[in-house]
DNA sequence: CGTCAACATCGATGCTCGTCGATGTCGTGT
DNA sequence: ACACGACATCGACGAGCATCGATGTTGACG
């Protein structure tokens, strides 16, 4: 279980893995804690050493999760609402989506490790992890 | 055809004003200017009010340049390479792609405003745009 | 002028992904 | 127990994209 595969720059044993399949992970099936899979990461500063494959591939899926336009208004619409914290109910008028959409970018988010997901009652609400956008950041930042 | 359109959050009008930040221009110095299309951007906080559609998708667009494997392996190849700048024939081999392909990953990445070309007699070198990434990293802080 | 090498572009193909309606699940109230 | 509302999941459709081989373009060199 958690596969958790970190980005880690280079160095490594770089075992085989011919597959290079492996690690999708979405962990659907679990009763209660989601497998979160990407986003914790070590810190790589990606202008230093060519990275190697997995940990492109690794980075690029975390990069992906962020590269639409939709999760780009969501994870704002999240941090600038009351509380740090918001339902789907509060996201899925504004962004002008059905509210299927809208809960699959949210599990899309909460998969590569940026939003966390609180249920309480009926209601789902959603809330920044703390450190995660900012690693992001700091992987692509040069200086 | 296409007028780039900026990131900036919300509000300020639309035009690129001189020194709003520090010194980067994207501008792919050479004679025939291609359209490039996004990446300079003012700087948003994302996580400071919700941004607006278009500036989401402006957003959206840059980073999905960066979202993709063999594209992060291509910025830190350039970046790790001698002297900041390499061909495309550097890059081919180590990345295990064919020439097209790599020649295509480098179009985007150039269109996105984070490489500039430089083509010196018959080999291509291309470098990175020095405060690029900087600003993706800055949008994505949420300190 | 002809040939070769380095890239860019083109067209096609297979896969991924964003979106939706329909349906399932779980709490809350009557 | 029943009905309703908030979300999650499913299956399907269409658009976008990564990849390749083939071909076009442009310098360098004899």
């Amino acid at each position: 279980m958690l596969v958790d595969v970190v980005w880690h720059p280079v160095g490594m044993p770089a075992v085989a893995e011919p597959t290079a399949r492996g690690a999708d992970v979405v962990a659907a099936a679990g009763p209660a804690v989601p497998g979160h899979v990407g986003a914790e990461a070590c810190c790589a500063p990606l202008v230093r050493e060519p990275l190697s494959a997995e940990s492109a591939a690794a980075l690029a899926r975390t990069l992906k999760a962020v590269a639409d336009p939709a999760r780009l208004r969501l994870l704002s619409m999240v941090a600038a609402h009351e509380g740090g914290e918001a339902c789907v109910c509060d996201l899925t008028e504004p962004l002008g989506l059905s509210q299927p959409t809208v809960s699959h970018h949210l599990k899309v988010l909460v998969d590569a490790g940026l939003l966390a997901r609180d249920k309480r009652g009926v209601w789902a609400y959603y809330r920044l992890v703390p450190g995660a956008l900012d690693h992001l950041a700091g992987v692509l930042t040069t200086s």
